[in-house]
DNA sequence: AGGAGTTTGAGAACCGTTGTCAACTCGGTT
DNA sequence: AACCGAGTTGACAACGGTTCTCAAACTCCT
């Protein structure tokens, strides 16, 4: 008997192809909050060109499975972004370049969720992030005006 | 001498019309969080008909007055709310129904003002807002399963 | 090597939002 | 009340990010 009829529950399994390696890479290598579209860009110009699609892909896969950080730029786009800790933290992101501090606020854990729950509400979640512009980017901006 | 040729300095001088009347209205009834999309629909089914581009932009406009206050949905969308208090504020808003209540935390303000300063970055905003359930929601949700 | 099932990618489709511009309105003037 | 200049409107096109489609290409297992 074989069980190539793989049955209903078993999820799927990932596999592991040249795309998700250069994504994953891309991601490896910047310590800055990118979009999808910066990356395609970034993999393209570097020789190893992944479809936009894939990419899109990729980083909603990485995403769901905790490996990377998603968060919505001020204009509404997605940046990711493979922070050091996987457990949950937030960030401080520099408007212009992407530089990213990684932020834990013991305090505004509980405080989110008390405040939750004093009003009736449950399933609570937060979004805490901090944006500004970074001291490299303030300076080349001085320089510039 | 007549100075109907406006000097330049001078701004602009708003107009009140129908459409900017009912927008305003419109949000004026609700209190919870809702979409342009939404809004104009209601509009339109309550009679009084205005051009999406319209309610877009008066909402902008009242956004940018600080007349209301803007959020962008976990999925990406813009939602709209004339809040109580014109001051700094926060939101615990229902996922579900866009049911509102108004936050305020003097701690987190000092906290991502000292830290954002801490690593060096200026000009620092912050985004925190919390999403729930509401407990009329839940009920429903009770309800139907 | 062979084959079932997964993944890819070019392009279309989607969807919220903004831009366009001729027709229309508001509000102050005559 | 009629007039007029300038702000405002709205149907529709355009935009930009993201998702969908599906035939071709590839992985992985035997
Ligand atoms: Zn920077
Ligand atoms: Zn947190
Ligand atoms: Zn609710
Ligand atoms: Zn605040």
């Amino acid at each position: 008997m074989n069980d190539t009829t793989r049955s209903a529950r078993t999820p799927a399994p990932p596999r592991m192809t040249r795309q998700r390696a250069a994504v994953a890479d891309a991601l490896g290598d910047t310590d800055e909050f990118r979009s999808a579209q910066q990356l395609h860009e970034l993999l393209r110009s570097r020789g190893d060109a992944v479809g936009l699609a894939t990419v899109y892909r990729t980083l909603q896969t990485l995403a769901d499975g905790g490996d990377v950080d998603v968060l919505r730029s001020e204009d509404g786009e997605s940046l990711y972004r493979r922070c050091a800790r996987r457990e949950h933290h937030h960030h401080l992101v520099c408007r212009a370049c992407g530089r990213t501090v990684e932020i834990d606020g013991p305090t505004v854990e509980q405080w989110a969720a008390s405040v939750g729950a004093a009003h009736g509400f449950a399933d609570i979640e937060h979004t805490v992030e901090l944006w500004g512009t970074c001291a490299a980017c303030r300076a080349a901006d001085e320089r510039s005006s």
